[in-house]
RNA sequence: GCCCCGUUCGUCCAGUGGCCUAGGACGCCGGCCUUUCACGCCGGUAACACGGGUUCGAAUCCCGUACGGGGUGCCA
């Protein structure tokens, strides 16, 4: 047995759909597995110009996540005479003939006839002649049917009096993908179409087209499960996010990413989800692909992406986020952002995280030159409906004047020994940090303050808590 | 309308005739940890669409029904 030839075929649409990744990253897994090729091609069978725009908008995703490609791209309009001598060669044989009906003129004739809309092989023996705006159709089988034998969906058939003498060259005189595809697809000795289920219905016109041309033994089906969204439909570019560029600039990792992508129409059977692709590869069979549609869910794929995120290394991290840290719309001043500030705080940072676009929200405080806004609810939590406040913050101050801020731990042995002491004192629960915690980050929530404190430095961590000593006075 | 596909917890997946009083993960709920929020840990919730067969035995095989989806273009 060969080994098997894959292809990944997306239109260029200006941007790689969550969906189309999906059906890549299944044809790379199954090319991985089996040792055999993955290609790339670039269906740009319409009239539209493919430019290095949307060539770049579909090699780019894909090579973010890391799914290469042995061959191509390959373009399918470079092949275009090809696809022209195939739809000679099927008139010549009989096999195909013009037609110069309008879709008006199809539907009108349909009406007039009692038959359901469609076309109903009316141009077959008018001996039409080729010209502008003809068309060629090919002449499908009335009796039988055509058997898709599929990986995943098992025999499917399809009668040919349901299959109506459908276009194979446009009346421009381009060829549809129909043709195209069968030609390409024997050409570059494809031994394995990996698609969503929404091509299902075209494959045994392919194969008619296939037989009709004399390629021999076609190649082996297999159409995967659709994407849908939470209201069960494919997903739509309109309402859903699909574009995968989206989820980059959302700072999902591509590994992460990945990952979440195998998971859906498929499972590891140890049920070990999170694993390197390495495991996947190694485990991943096209046969054990389900049959139902999936949801895209979107709280899965922040669970993924933050367990990969917690797994970096705090260097990595930072590298990874730095985009987001140091973005134009960060809430602080650029300028001020400090890559050893960011590596030191990294490890509490990444287990709060889902992505890396999360990660400026909390690192906000340290770059901010001063605190002026007060998130309102924290503040009348611990400055309004808190504990003596007022002391909490003077007697931190006073404990604090004297300390140089390098380390951390006893910055927390003496922050807290102040709420000890007022709770002793008072005879009721006094809880220090929280006043200290707005006073520094503005919120009452947030990473841990003693290393924090250390790089933000006595100066101002002294100033921010005078600051909210003397709000709170007003 | 016609053609095609599908149906296991809310979601994703495991399960390919007996190991299933159906397993894992996400979510959700509760608890522990904690002078923040998280993380972590522990526990709980919840499904074989329905009806007929076949079989000693069915989530697994067959038929039907219901529901959902996809396709019905000179888009791919």
């Amino acid at each position: 047995m060969t080994a098997p030839r894959v292809r990944f075929a997306p239109a260029p649409t200006g941007y790689l759909h969550v969906g189309s990744a999906r059906s890549a990253l299944f044809n790379w897994l199954y090319a991985r597995h089996t040792g055999g090729t993955f290609v790339l091609r670039v269906e740009d069978t319409d009239e539209a110009k493919t430019t290095q725009e949307f060539v770049d908008a579909i090699t780019e995703p894909l090579t973010w996540l890391g799914l290469d490609w042995d061959e191509g791209p390959l373009f399918q309009s470079a092949h275009r005479d090809r696809h022209v001598a195939a739809v000679q060669q099927l008139v010549a044989e009989g096999k195909a003939y013009y037609c110069d009906l309008s879709r008006d003129e199809i539907d009108q004739k349909a009406a007039d006839a009692g038959l359901p809309s469609g076309y109903h092989g009316w141009s077959r023996d008018r001996d039409v002649e080729d010209g502008p705006g003809v068309v060629v159709r090919f002449r499908a089988p009335d009796e039988g049917h055509t058997v898709v034998d599929d990986l995943i969906r098992g025999r499917v058939e399809f009668a040919h009096d349901t299959i109506e003498d459908f276009v194979i060259r446009r009346g421009d005189g381009s060829p549809v993908f129909l043709i195209a595809n069968a030609v390409d697809d024997h050409d570059m000795g494809i031994t394995h179409v990996i698609r969503g289920e929404d091509l299902l219905n075209t494959t045994p016109k392919v194969l008619l087209l296939w037989h009709a041309l004399g390629f021999g033994e076609p190649p082996t089906y297999a159409h995967l499960p659709l994407l849908v969204n939470e209201q069960r439909k494919k997903l739509s570019k309109r309402r859903d996010d699909v574009a995968l560029a989206d989820y980059v600039a959302r700072g999902y990792l591509p590994e992460a990413m990945r990952n979440a992508l195998a998971l859906l129409g498929w499972g590891p059977k140890d049920e070990v989800e999170i694993r390197p692709i390495e495991e996947i590869i190694e485990m991943f069979d096209l046969a054990d692909v389900n049959k139902a549609p999936a949801f895209f869910d979107p709280k899965k794929l922040d669970h993924i992406n933050a367990e990969y995120i917690k797994a970096m290394t705090p260097m990595a991290f930072v590298e990874a986020a730095e985009p987001w840290l140091t973005a134009d719309d960060a809430p602080y001043p650029v300028a001020n952002y400090d890559r050893v500030v960011a590596l030191a705080l990294a490890e509490d940072v990444q287990q709060r995280v889902a992505n890396l676009a999360e990660a400026p929200a909390w690192l906000d405080w340290l770059f901010l030159d001063s605190i002026d806004d007060y998130d309102e609810k924290s503040w009348t939590k611990a400055m309004v409906k808190g504990t003596v406040p007022d002391r909490v913050l003077d007697d931190i101050a006073a404990a604090l004047a004297d300390d140089d801020f390098t380390d951390r731990d006893r910055l927390e042995t003496t922050v807290m020994a102040v709420g000890t002491a007022l709770s002793e004192e008072l005879d009721t629960r006094v809880m220090s940090q929280a006043p200290l915690r707005v006073a520094l980050t503005g919120r009452g929530a947030g990473i841990p303050l003693w290393e924090a404190m250390t790089h933000l430095g006595r100066d101002v961590c002294l100033s921010r808590i005078a600051a909210a000593r003397a709000r709170l006075d007003v």
